[in-house]
DNA sequence: GTGGTCTAGACCACG
DNA sequence: GTGGTCTAGACCACA
């Protein structure tokens, strides 16, 4: 139901491919401000993984002001999931554009196949909403 | 000279970003193939970096094929830099325009902003070649 | 009626906000003794908390002397609400000044600025009393 | 060396006696930009506590930017360790200061006790720096 | 040597 | 039931 899922296998964190998931699913919609989310030991069961690990990412999550908790009932999406500040934003996309442009560019892509690749992966993941 | 430069503080670590970062510059046509690269004691006092971080470095590059070690003469790019499978080249883009979007759909990026910011990147990188 | 109000999202858990709550309005004299206070009931309902939780409040009021149940009357400020030893009193406010002030250097904040918001915020306190 | 210490006792975890701590440190001075603070390891040793626990404030406060880390090599004060926006500060400060005059009042302390004893409190802790 | 991650399991306070 | 904290110990990558 919630469509999370983590690569144990992977390099970056499960910790971190949680939050990042959270994060996303909050962006795009498919969790509205008020929601609950799994708790931390379901979460845990479902993906297979210690409960410890899934504290981390719902209490970085919740620290960063995504999510909050109300106590001994549960955690929910945060009313208002707070914005970045425009510079910051604009510095954060850009730096992603250049570390994916330079893997595009040591495989020999063409501008177009690079800008094109990465709108489809938008669509992709703009998918994921309940729009 | 090389034009390679590297961020400690960067999370992505110090061999992989020079290793990285000569794939480029030879993918892109600014290290051309029997071309001279600087040795390894000489890169890491430039790159201000430990030494065996960047023969790591050398060593994966040369094991790859894009680097050539001529012994007593020094290190040299490749005759013949080796290509991709086709299927491994677009299966690598598409995973590194998923990492992007995912970013930027997070940042709340518009699918223009998105694949027009990568665009832009691809062309910074590419003013980096000698073309 | 009472001027409590308890913040969920507080760190500091519910019931102990509510035994402060109660400590200062009898401290501060805006609740004389003798004087009704509501019901467990009633509170849990104004408030919005869980009743056991405004009952745990009442239960260490009543165990420190500051309340007094009549049974099948209601619940009463105390006669004679008791007196702290000196020697426990000043270590308490002195290791509360304590904890503020670690805030207030955290946050670079100056000798001057520091005793004079812990001064406002005193007379801001103060003024929710009856006199 | 480092005059930290922790209270496991106390009802504050450790790991934000240990964050509070080496913000403090920071903010006074006695530890500046550039100098290294103890490892991990050193410092769970020293304080008798988990590697873990002390690696969580730890990167806590690298995350807040107080510290960086420079992989291999070790932990270190930032350069330029951030500063707070004037209204989230001033928010800050001010909280603080109505939670220990709740205390002051609860206990009957008096305007000008409860100022004096915030000063004192501000002038024991800014005595840790090292002017 | 350094920091980072993960697991397993325990205990606590809260509602 | 919920989340938060702490310990113990293991493994990994980096320099």
């Amino acid at each position: 139901m919630t469509k999370l899922h983590v690569d144990p296998r992977d390099a970056v964190p499960i910790w971190k491919q949680l939050e990042d998931g959270v994060r996303r699913l909050v962006a795009s919609g498919a969790l509205l401000p008020g929601e609950v989310v799994p708790s931390v030991r379901e979460l845990a069961r479902d993906l297979r993984i210690n409960p410890a690990t899934a504290a981390k990412a719902y209490q970085r999550l919740t620290d960063a002001g995504i999510l909050h908790v109300r106590r001994g009932e549960g955690t929910f999406v945060a009313d208002a999931p707070p914005a970045l500040g425009a510079k910051v934003r604009t510095k954060a996309i850009t730096e992603a554009a250049l570390r994916y442009a330079s893997v595009a560019v040591t495989l020999g892509a063409s501008e177009e196949e690079t800008s094109e690749t990465a709108r489809t992966a938008y669509q992709q993941l703009k998918g994921d909403g309940r729009g």
